[in-house]
DNA sequence: ATTTTTGCAAACCATTTGCAGCTGG
DNA sequence: CCAGCTGCAAATGGTTTGCAAAAAT
């Protein structure tokens, strides 16, 4: 799953470690060794990544974290309010939430590839239809599907080249 | 699932039953029985549904269709532009995406509830982004999470509505 | 000491698929 | 007739869960 990272960081007052901690203190639950290598591998790359992905990962790096284990962390990731789900056709990328400004996505359907986009007026449209409708909005999702410029290019007018 | 029809209907040249001819003729396959009785009973109400419903309503209504053609002919019926797809937290739920105007979603996440709301700015957004991305847009999905004004009047322990 | 967490394997569950027989054109 | 379809049962594959051992506070 290729990705660029075309959005800047953004200043924060704590680590993604810090905020992980104060999280579960909260809910008196633990900052345990596993769920620290994981929050280090993925807060080391901006990328987006799967649980598959990261497993993969961390087994290579002779640092394993049982595949549960990662799901398991993830989810506590996405209610910490760190990481952010983006359900694809057919799995769950992640990607980051904290450091990170708000933002939407392009996803092309032919390389699979996801763009980021940041866009105000998108916002301004939910809390406009929240309103409208009595709702409470927590958040949303907006994802353009489509084909990319890579992609378009080399669909239709390059065949002919092809043929020698 | 409930859900009400807040939007009108519009005005089509042909019905479901023609246009779905219409698709699998070009592809030389067969408009048979099982997927008659399918389509009636989509087009029939206006609602939103997931593969297991239709199987049970089908069922309660002596007009069987295995579970098999059931999903084999949903996905048929998104390549026809009958019907769209609606990726929710846990499944996969279906609208009329023929014969209705063009539309996002609010979804509450306590009761599960899926409502629609027309705004003409976000297909505006949508081409922008596009062209700024040198993107090939061929649809999107805006969907606004929260909290409904039912759910947050009872804000108490309540349980979704998760019907099944 | 007590509670939470881990890893493993098994369970889940919506969806897909292989196949033998059926059906539409 | 013959390609395409159906229903069944079995397979898939990402994700979750039960449980006994291990770790955190």
């Amino acid at each position: 799953m290729a990705n660029q990272t075309p959005l800047g960081p953004v200043q924060e007052s704590s680590t993604p470690e810090v905020k992980f901690r104060e999280f579960l203190e909260i809910r008196g639950e633990k900052l345990t060794e596993p769920r620290r290598v994981l929050l280090r591998h993925i807060f080391d790359s901006h990328k987006h990544f799967d649980a598959d992905e990261l497993v993969a990962e961390l087994h290579a790096n002779d640092r394993k974290v049982s595949r549960s284990t990662v799901y398991r962390t993830l989810r506590l990731l996405v209610e910490a309010g760190l990481l952010r789900e983006l359900r694809l056709t057919n799995r769950t990328a992640y990607e980051h939430d904290y450091g990170y400004p708000s933002h939407d996505h392009l996803h092309c359907t032919e390389c699979n590839r996801v763009v980021e986009f940041i866009n105000d007026d998108i916002v301004k449209i939910r809390e406009a239809v929240s309103l409208q409708n009595g709702f409470r909005a927590e958040g949303h999702r907006f994802m353009i599907t489509g084909i990319c410029a890579a992609c378009s290019r080399a669909r239709s007018p390059r065949r002919r080249l092809d043929l020698i």
